[in-house]
DNA sequence: CCAGGAGCCCATGTTACATCA
DNA sequence: CCTGATGTAACATGGGCTCCT
């Protein structure tokens, strides 16, 4: 708990505050376990004049809350449960939009996730054709001429090589390497359940052994 | 200086009532 | 009128802090 501000004022007995004129007396008032329970509630200019307080300070020091109630007509203890409450509702609340906007960064990284996903699944996919590709003219010593031929596979499956996904296929490389690089593509955004699915995002050049340097050629 | 009690407050949870759809 | 949901004043409990002896 932090430190309190404000010193205790000597003891008082709850009783010594009867001078001041409380709520009306209980229409309806039940007893529990000995104790009167007066369930009436406060005035809309009371709790006007409470809340205003309460947002200048949500601590009373003991001699605000005396003269509060003194203004109000209330008993200083109802004062005191009145803010006690105020503050569990706030804290509530506040917890409310902490929860909130948790919800909103975790659906945001889900989306950018999900969006990663596919860039990976389309990467690979590109890498793989071009692996075959190799393969290939590699087996026919087809070098450049072999290349240009490939481009009329790719551009059938729909997939072109171009300058970004060259970047891409680097960061992968650099990777491989063990490279500190970091990768602009890259989302280093490792929470929760991200994380697994995240490491098998970043292994995929694990499951592809293709030499990147002749797959940039 | 230290220990212990008194008196207060706090956070948290619960109860009981008022109000409203 | 009845009923369930919701809001809230008041209470209970356990623990911390300050002051005093």
């Amino acid at each position: 708990m932090e430190g309190r501000e404000y010193m205790y004022s000597p003891a008082v007995p709850e009783g010594e505050y009867e001078i001041f004129t409380c709520q009306q007396p209980p229409q309806t008032a039940r007893k529990k376990k000995n104790k009167i329970v007066n369930k009436s509630r406060f005035s809309a200019e009371q709790i006007k004049s409470l809340e205003s307080s309460f947002e200048s300070e949500t601590r009373l020091e003991p001699r605000k809350k005396v003269q509060l109630a003194r203004e109000l007509g209330l008993q200083p203890r109802q004062i005191a449960i009145w803010f006690q409450n105020r503050r569990a509702r706030w804290k509530s609340k506040q917890i409310e939009n902490e929860y909130k906007t948790l919800k909103d960064n975790y659906d945001n990284l889900a989306s950018q996730f999900e969006s990663l996903k596919k860039e990976k699944q389309s990467l690979l996919i590109q890498m793989q054709i071009l692996g075959d590709l190799l393969e290939k003219t590699h087996g026919g010593n087809e070098d450049s001429k072999g290349l240009e031929g490939n481009g009329a596979v790719c551009k059938s499956n729909n997939v072109n090589i171009n300058s970004e996904t060259k970047a891409k296929l680097n960061c992968f490389q650099e990777g491989m390497e063990g490279s500190a690089v970091m990768c602009p593509h890259e989302d280093k955004t490792g929470i929760g359940n991200f994380e697994e699915e995240g490491q098998g995002l970043l292994n995929v050049t694990e499951h592809v052994h293709v030499p990147f340097a002749s797959l940039e050629k």
